[in-house]
DNA sequence: AACCGTTGGTGAGTGACACTATCCATGGTT
DNA sequence: AACCATGGATAGTGTCACTCACCAACGGTT
């Protein structure tokens, strides 16, 4: 397929496609003369990851080509979904000077021992907890290993289905190192928005019982809070 | 204290916190003369928040603003903290022109139905899983509600946690709802992050007893897969 | 072979965002 | 009165993710 019918598949503008190709995060069509070039299917599906990539996850231009490269590169199984996870976004690193930041990572290094995992504490995963944490310390709520902790057995949980999915629906190679990236990627979002709606439902049953506000008009108070946001 | 006092005890530039009085994420000083003004230990309480939604949050400036006016107002606690939870980013919206947007939110019904809760489809956070999902669905990626199903008992658990916590931790009043609304926030980052460990953790383990990759020097493979990143 | 609408490639421009640098009029201090 | 820091307002900066304008070449038609 041409460049426009690229863009009318995936419903992306023929400028931008041109943006990633020159940006190197779409790989050049083959070039049937020296005005037009011919695009695939995996063309189309390279295009639909990068849309999901950074509408969906969030992932910035420039993050994503070097996560699709990892995803391209020659080596090691491994090495290259090693390499693509940790070229995600993790937020600003930990701030070595301050404090807070010794207080966060040996929270942090209680929690991951009694989780039982061997990990890295130079990953950017590892990073990104740290520097959340002393966040959160800094403004004084509670995040020791207690209250952290249901949220590593939870990890713990989506992770061991996450991995058994990708294993079991993918075959070893570059499908799947693809799957694994985009999984963890747009599994975030999923994650997240379940949460916040679990928020919703677990306040709403918790403080109807409890007692409904002042307004008094009814019975099921917080299914309605907020209608106005957006 | 001074702009300058708060400016060091923050650690944010005094432009900075210029800035964000002009834009209203912070409430003014108490003017002591026409170019002095005093601010307290809320103000720097108010800044670290700011700095925390934005910086660990990734929150927009103009949509803390919003958030901080929500927990600021004066309604009924559920309306404030739906309200300031409604503002947070939540992703493009679904759209509505797509198929597989009818398909994501069919499959997002079920799964909520299957865990018993009761949501408003129009909330940011529903409409924020649907676009998810659908961007999974576009990719041909498995994300029926049997691999839903996962992520919703994990949210479920992680928010009745949040709750208690709130609730045991903090009194009814504006600090409780700028509690709920800062771990909302700030346990997102501390949850992908973990995640995203998990995963690490995960394959690991399941892939060093299937067979290490052919490099064969090391028998923790993983462990050490992406180092290069960062 | 001339015509002309379409295509692919390039470079410059746009708007949003989050600051940041400059300027200026005080105002307390000396 | 001289001085310099402070607070406030305005305009500028760098980044990001596109988006526009343009141009030469292609290729089907006449």
């Amino acid at each position: 397929m041409r460049l426009s019918e690229l863009s009318e598949r995936g419903g992306v503008a023929t400028a931008t496609i041109k943006y990633y190709l020159r940006e190197g995060l779409l790989p050049a069509g083959r070039r049937v003369s020296a005005t037009q070039a011919e695009y695939g299917e995996e063309h189309l599906r390279r295009l639909r990851l990068i849309r999901a990539l950074t509408q969906v996850g969030r992932v910035p231009v420039a993050t994503a080509r070097d996560v699709l490269a990892a995803i391209d590169d020659e080596s090691d199984q491994f090495e290259r979904l090693g390499a693509a996870v940790y070229a995600l976004p993790h937020g600003p690193d930990p701030d070595e000077a301050d404090p807070l930041t010794e207080r966060a990572s040996r929270c942090v290094e209680e929690l991951v021992a009694e989780l039982g995992w061997h990990d890295e504490c130079a990953s950017p995963p590892h990073r990104m907890l740290v520097s959340s944490v002393a966040a959160l310390m800094r403004l004084g709520y509670p995040c020791g290993p207690r209250e952290l902790l249901p949220y590593g057995r939870a990890a713990a949980v989506l992770a061991e289905t996450d991995v058994a999915l990708v294993a079991e629906s993918f075959e070893p190679g570059m499908t799947r190192i693809e799957a694994a990236v985009a999984l963890t990627v747009l599994y975030e979002p999923v994650l997240l928005s379940l949460r916040r709606l679990a928020h919703t439902e677990v306040s709403r049953r918790r403080f109807a019982s409890e007692g409904p506000p002042s307004t008094g008009s009814g019975a099921v108070p917080a299914e309605g809070a907020g209608r106005g946001g957006g």
